[in-house]
DNA sequence: CTTGTTTTTTGGTTTGCTACTAGAGATAAA
DNA sequence: TTTATCTCTAGTAGCAAACCAAAAAACAAG
């Protein structure tokens, strides 16, 4: 049970376009690359499942580049993994067996609550210099 | 993110032991196979590790067989996975790049979240016929 | 002490995915 | 038209998940 590479980058450049909001230039992708320290080949293509899950925009040609679709703390956390992973938490539970269906609701419960928790994040928890974040509701 | 075959045989092989408990007669490889449908060399690895991860005992030769280490109630969800993954969530983070540091923090507090919520179950949760299970505390 | 039953250990195989590379094509500004 | 950018597609190497198979070790029963 990992999170991917992909998801941290995802979560890395969102972090640095999150920084680089209400600049007038838009950041291009060999900038971002080097900010966050991400082969340019592959943020390609995590910027690209970012602007089709609507996470951000983009404008190419001469001035073209990436800036966020909406405010960092209109960017949760969960919908970020679920652009890039398709759901946050995989759970292939058959349901067989004995005790099967058992099992997959048990599950099912811990995925609820793990989604729950990554809603309370948004882009703005990467910003924080020191963890305000609610540890305890 | 998800969660593996074998965490899942684990769990179910686990319930079902869980309900022979109290039998005299330990429980063989090929009827907890049956039972719980898990391809039956692979199941024998699965049990491997619950037995070094101190979850289960083992006899063999004659009358030999599997039974659960302690009472179910005693066995709880993320001792499971991790003896089965080492982890309950890997986080290979680098902390590499502007963000890294601060994403990598925010990933902790989640995976400390989810370690936790997961130490709220253990092997009874797989028994109870329909969830009592607190889902808001 | 021998035999049959069970676990234990080891060494595979296959399949699919992750992380990445590469490059041609589309588009916009100057 | 040239140049700077994104966009799209097609790969590839390595690795891990999910198995299979079988010999070896241990133990109970007779």
């Amino acid at each position: 049970m990992k999170v991917s590479m992909k998801v941290e980058y995802a979560c890395r450049v969102l972090a640095q376009l999150a920084r680089c909001q209400g600049n007038k230039q838009l950041s291009h992708i060999e900038e971002l690359a080097k900010a966050e320290e991400i082969p340019a080949n592959y943020l390609v293509q995590i910027l690209n499942e970012l602007k089709n899950g609507g996470l951000i925009i983009s404008r190419r040609g001469k001035q073209g580049g990436y800036a966020l679709a909406k405010n960092p703390d209109e960017i949760r956390l969960n919908e970020v993994v679920r652009v890039i992973d398709g759901e946050v938490i995989e759970l292939n539970f058959s349901g067989n067996g004995q005790s099967g269906l058992r099992v997959a609701q048990v599950w099912e419960e811990i995925a609820h609550n793990l989604e729950e928790k990554m809603n309370e994040y948004t882009l703005e928890s990467f910003l924080q210099p020191e963890s305000e974040s609610m540890y305890y509701i």
